[in-house]
DNA sequence: AAAGACTCTTTCACACACGAATGAATCGGC
DNA sequence: GCCGATTCATTCGTGTGTGAAAGAGTCTTT
């Protein structure tokens, strides 16, 4: 608590800190059971719930730059995750789906993640959590407009 | 707001995706207007507002690793930012320090830092900033006793 | 149809983070 | 005093992110 002080005040480098240790924690996790990292599990949940995408829209949604997403579907497609094929109507662009494996390891990220954030809400308490989450949509939404 | 729907229900990946706009912001101002990084002005303003530390501390505080805080500050020792030395007491630790030219850049990050700061709370507004401020350091803390 | 503007992805060089292993100094028990 | 355990920092290899620039394809304008 007291290391909190520090940084009281600056909302900026607590959400920086919270992430952090968020992300360690989450990224632990998931190597160990679903063996995929953190930004991958990412990647694999949304193209669970949203079916094949662009890299583009991928980055949109998930607040990365193009660089980002290029070398990380790299980095999944040979590890046999995703598939990335041409886009026939716009020869521009790729697209990128879960391959079987893909799909497997999915579904064991998302049951984990899922269970992550019920200890989190827990560890908060409704009231919190919902602020939270409240708030962190209005940053992200009003972010948009710039 | 559309995309904000597809980690809907997902504290983790809000968390994350806020944490990484918000980096992206204020690193580009920071480099901009200071000629430091956005984790660098972490560092500065720890050091500016708590005086000489170990680097075991800084890490604790900013919820680093410790091979992170090593490098970090090697890159701003090179930079001319900061004062690394031997900690007489205890000779397996270092302390870091500002230097001048350090005092100077971590004046100016504090600034820059505030008036971000100050343009998220409008944003928000006093009510979500303040549940979010709440959420964050509740998370934090919480963290600690895992 | 050609030229130029625009968009999507990749490549490049770099910063920043991690876990694991290593080196160096201190501490604790004997 | 000495030896093993512990602690603090660094190094190593890798993954993940950035901005800038390049490459490839599409669209728009004439």
């Amino acid at each position: 608590m007291a290391r909190v002080r520090a940084v009281d005040r600056r909302l900026y480098l607590l959400v920086e800190i919270a992430a952090r240790r968020l992300h360690r924690d989450v990224d632990a996790r998931l190597t160990q059971s679903a063996g995929v990292s953190a930004s991958q599990a990412a990647v694999l949940f949304l193209l669970l719930r949203r079916g094949e995408r662009r890299l583009g829209s991928i980055g949109e949604t998930l607040a990365l730059g193009a660089p980002a997403v290029s070398g990380l579907i790299s980095r999944m497609e040979k590890a046999g995750l995703v598939i990335r094929r041409k886009d026939a109507a716009d020869r521009r662009g790729a697209l990128v789906d879960l391959s079987e494996h893909g799909r497997i390891a999915a579904e064991q990220a998302d049951a984990i993640l899922r269970t992550y954030n019920a200890e989190l809400d827990e560890r908060l308490g409704e009231d919190d959590a919902e602020a939270l989450h409240h708030a962190l949509t209005r940053l992200i939404a009003s972010e948009d407009q710039g």
